[in-house]
DNA sequence: ATATACCCTAGTAAAATACTAGGTTTATTG
DNA sequence: CAATAAACCTAGTATTTTACTAGGGTATAT
């Protein structure tokens, strides 16, 4: 379990996903303008993601990215494992007898906490922020009508419908 | 909130004193062939732990370091905190005004998510790990005296009294 | 057809991580 | 009191990870 800019960059741009998934697919280069990442680097992060089946990639104009699943069944820690690819656990890397056969006690009690982590992070999904109601309340406009809520600014020029 | 091998290193570091915190000071040569990290970097990474109050050196020959609070008074996300500087929190760096003059969203939603975490972390102390009953079983020698535990390996060759 | 967007690869710049090598202070012990 | 063990400090460097750049290709809606 590891946890950086990478990792945070993989969550925020799912949650952008999440925040649009009844709305058509969501473009890297929109989210590249909309969080100031290079596009090519979200090619890549998306490229792990895609592998991992959390999300699915619609070619041609109109397309982007959406969704590979129900938002409920994404957790945080699968977008994260998805991306950073998991810290070996200690130094005693492929041989788990460190300890002369047995494991080695820190060994033990960190994989213990990792263990809490992962957990704590598998149990967060994507629908928890969607039923945010902060979120709510930004993405419905004042008249009434749904709009496309960008992640760092409202696009309020470029909506659909 | 960001984690890290850096930030692994202190936990399972701090882990270690807290095993041998009634047994006087540990030093970081011994940590250092323990856990196989060199021993200036744990110098440095020490030099933090010491400036947040986190642990105490004690110097001179039998010196080494020890705990700088109570074990139930140190969390894992102090100790994170403490070597891993703070990720900010979005590319939105100092001004948060990103989406004209209020927070964006995907920034609040990962602010939300990296505070649960820092809870979750903070809710978790060293007094956790050294109550383990796992550990209990290591620490008590057969012939039913105390010995000091390694972390890596237990060092029979090399207990006090 | 053409434009749009995903999809892929290789290389590179920048930053963080981890280490090396030298020191100085402080306190214990012979 | 001299030798030693340890914290404590600084500067430099190797390594790894992160993030980007540049160049392509492929599918598909219009």
């Amino acid at each position: 379990m590891k946890l950086s800019t990478k990792g945070r960059y993989a969550v925020t741009a799912m949650m952008d996903l999440a925040l649009h998934d009844n709305e058509g697919p969501v473009t890297l280069s929109d989210i590249s303008s909309c969080q100031g990442i290079s596009l090519s680097y979200l090619e890549q992060l998306f490229s792990l993601l895609r592998q991992s089946g959390l999300v699915q990639g619609v070619r041609g104009p109109g397309g982007g990215y959406r969704l590979g699943k129900p938002p409920g069944q994404i957790s945080v820690a699968d977008i994260i494992l998805a991306v950073d690819e998991s810290l070996d656990s200690t130094n005693c890397k492929g041989h788990l007898d460190c300890n002369k056969g047995e494991r080695c006690l820190t060994h033990h009690l960190w994989n213990d906490l990792s263990e809490q982590l992962l957990t704590f992070l598998s149990a967060i999904t994507l629908s928890e922020f969607i039923k945010n109601p902060e979120v709510k309340k930004i993405s419905v406009r004042l008249d009434g009508t749904a709009h496309r809520i960008s992640t760092m600014f409202p696009v309020t020029e470029n909506y659909n419908s």
